[in-house]
DNA sequence: GTTATGATTTACT
DNA sequence: GTAAATCATAACG
């Protein structure tokens, strides 16, 4: 398991990238799953304007991200998704990573069925708001440590082939829409957009 | 109290 | 390609 201090280090850009080909776990319904993250972005407190703590706006929904690193950061996005993220760096810094696509190991079954899917699909667990629905990711699992049995992050076995692309859906962050700030998996088929 | 909107997805035309 | 779904949150009065 990576430890919470691994998540308090600085740079949520490298973060990020390196977060990419590890895995998630959430015990959940009396099941283990296991997933492979094969999509990230990173947003970043300073210098970045699509990070919702941008300009060290401080509000009761993105509170998580000034607590210290190694948390969750679930919020309830158009009124219908949930988006989920990894807080880092350290309290009073405040950055965090979106988890956008994941790559089902283990406990499939639960996932097709939260998704009402009849086979598993690349878009069953890929796509940010799909991701949380496949695993049962709420607000109820807003601002928890990632140092549980029932959830956290395993560290990558193997080296994927990484990609950088700018952010998606953040049109309203002016120059910053431009950063490479998206990392993914390039031989896995669940990424959300190539 | 009121209003506008979003780290999206899906179903249409 | 365009639009609807849908609601907590943030901004404003």
């Amino acid at each position: 398991m990576l430890p919470i201090s691994y998540f308090q280090q600085d740079d949520v850009v490298r973060l990020a990238r390196e977060l990419v080909g590890c895995l998630l776990v959430r015990k959940w319904q009396g099941q283990e799953l296991q997933l492979k993250i094969t999509e990230t972005e990173a947003y970043r407190h300073y210098n970045d304007l699509a990070c919702h703590a941008a300009n060290s706006h401080r509000t009761p929904r993105n509170a998580p991200m000034f607590e210290s690193g190694g948390r969750s950061y679930v919020y309830l996005c158009y009124g219908i998704h949930h988006m989920f993220n990894i807080v880092t760096n350290v309290k009073g810094k405040a950055d965090a990573i979106l988890i956008r696509a994941l790559e089902p190991l283990q406990g499939e079954e639960i996932m097709i069925r939260q998704r009402n899917h009849q086979r598993l699909q690349t878009n069953t667990t890929a796509g940010p708001g799909n991701l949380t629905q496949a695993t049962g990711i709420t607000r109820a699992q807003n601002n928890i440590l990632l140092n549980s049995s029932s959830l956290h992050i395993i560290d990558k076995t193997e080296q994927p082939d990484i990609e950088a692309r700018t952010r998606i859906g953040i049109g309203y962050a002016g120059e910053d829409t431009q950063l490479p700030w998206r990392f993914y998996d390039n031989n896995s088929p669940y990424v959300s957009k190539r």
